[in-house]
RNA sequence: CGGAGCGUAGCGCAGCCUGGUAGCGCACUUCACUGGGGGUGAAGGGGUCGGAGGUUCGAAUCCUCUCGCUCCGACCA
């Protein structure tokens, strides 16, 4: 893409609104324009990034064997009564009244429909397991939106439902899915820590909030140090095998948030050089709760010996554009963002130092063609802009790799690869600036 | 929902107290010089001062109502 042609409005200064470093940047980096409160247009940069981390997501969860399908963002106020939440909603369920009079309501996560599209259609403990997610737009009507993507009102969630006979089975689910999710954050270079959550009414074990650490996190976490030095995309999954002992070995070390931390328990079990007491961002939460949804909209399902029980469920919630804001929290400087590789609007950002000048024209234009031509994503910087603007740009946005052509190196025949997060800097003949690239 | 603010050019702000031709910086347009970290100079364009009502000879400024947005707290993927 070139940069002359593309929409990147950047802003030189911070809007005012903007509070923590991840709004602040995105709006200076041409991501996204508040449309109102909590309400966000996503412009082709931020557009492109969301859509890398939702194909991560998808990637992830299809690899776990669920199947993905796509539910509606408006929903019936009936369905919602037969689950007893029309009510129980509150303030924060967006409703709505179509030209019938008939009450509608804008869905803040879809357990009703999920489960009466599978209580339709499934009657037999010989059709199950089966896990179905969708990734959508969302809306809770928050008393207070803030932090930009972080806590808006609409926001894009991946939202998952496991369907299984009996608690055992549900285990099973559960455990794929949070060996997913450790995977899918790991994927986005997020040390993604799970911690316990409250389990409501159902109790048990089978809650997890996955937290990544930030400062500007809005909750208080504490956990073992030893989670941040883990790696999980070390080892192939097998997700037909038992994942219990790989779930163990992450659910054995103390980590909490602040509502389930106990103090003295912290201090017992973790040795007090690897305490780790900070602050917290929820980019994921898993949660098994049985009938709780499947009992009164009628998903019941015929056992082995001919009697009907209701289905056993779990919810597995990801924050998709929340993730975006994460991200940037966990990876900036004070020049701007540093994208992860694998979620990066484009690869490599390729300045022309100086446009207009024959020989950094060709150069450009030739490196430009062979990266793209190879698969690259390239983000060209061909305005006549001054090298300090280009520079100031290219950081903001943070693209892995800076490719900088000026008529300096070039009559040396070299150009210069820049990595965005080291900062480091390789003088190369263009040659093999492309090898490292296209490699 | 309690508390506190703010709405003046695309962005950041001044002007309001004490009413009298709407300003500054950045951005934008043109030209010249310049050319490796947001350059210099010159000349330009851009405004229902959030909206409605009122007071007044006269309102961005004073009064009333209203809408929007932000921050702190309580609540949430």
């Amino acid at each position: 893409m070139r940069l002359s042609q593309y929409f990147l409005p950047t802003l030189k200064e911070t809007p005012s609104e903007a509070q923590i470093v991840s709004h602040r940047y995105m709006l200076r980096a041409g991501m996204i324009r508040q449309s109102s409160a909590g309400i966000y247009s996503w412009l082709p940069l931020g557009f492109r990034v969301l859509k890398n981390i939702e194909q991560i997501v998808r990637e992830e969860q299809n690899a776990t064997g669920a199947q993905e399908v796509l539910m509606p963002t408006i929903q019936s106020a009936d369905l919602w009564r037969q689950s007893g939440r029309y009510e129980d909603y509150g303030q924060e369920m967006l409703r709505i009244t179509d030209r019938h009079d008939r009450e509608m309501l804008y869905g803040p996560t879809n357990e009703e429909v999920i489960t009466e599209i599978f209580g339709a259609h499934v009657k037999s403990y010989r059709h199950l397991p089966r896990n179905m997610y969708h990734i959508q737009w969302k809306f809770r009507d928050e008393v207070r939106p803030r932090f930009g993507v972080m806590r808006g009102r609409e926001f894009l969630m991946k939202d998952g439902y496991s369907f299984d006979l009996d608690p055992d089975a549900g285990r099973v689910a559960y455990n794929k899915m949070f060996i997913s999710y450790l995977r899918t954050y790991a994927r986005m270079d997020l040390q993604a820590i799970p911690m316990k959550a409250e389990t409501g009414p159902i109790g048990g074990d089978m809650s997890h909030e996955f937290i990544i650490l930030a400062d500007t996190g809005e909750s208080e976490v504490f956990c073992h140090r030893d989670f941040l030095e883990r790696d999980v995309l070390q080892r192939d999954i097998d997700y037909d095998s038992d994942l219990q002992p790989l779930v163990d070995e992450w659910t054995s070390l103390y980590a909490a948030t602040d509502d389930m931390h106990d103090a003295a328990r912290f201090e017992s079990e973790v040795p007090e050089d690897r305490r780790v007491a900070a602050r917290g961002i929820e980019v994921g939460h898993i949660f098994f709760f049985g009938d709780k949804y499947s009992k009164p909209l009628g998903a019941f399902v015929s056992t082995p010996d001919g009697d009907e029980v209701p289905v056993q469920m779990g919810s597995y919630g990801i924050g998709v554009s929340r993730l975006v804001g994460a991200i940037i929290e966990a990876s900036h400087d004070d020049k701007g963002i540093i994208w992860p590789e694998s979620v990066a609007p484009f690869k490599v950002g390729l300045v022309n130092l100086r446009t207009g000048d024959e020989a950094c024209d060709a150069a450009c234009d030739s490196m430009y063609a062979k990266l793209s031509d190879a698969g690259v994503e390239v983000l060209y910087d061909d305005r006549e802009e001054r090298a300090g603007a280009k520079f100031a740009d290219m950081d903001l946005i943070g693209l892995p790799w800076q490719l900088i052509a000026g008529p300096r190196g070039l009559k040396e025949g070299k150009v210069e690869l820049k990595n965005r997060r080291s900062g480091e800097t390789d003088e190369l003949s263009i040659d093999a600036a492309l090898t490292r690239l296209a490699g």
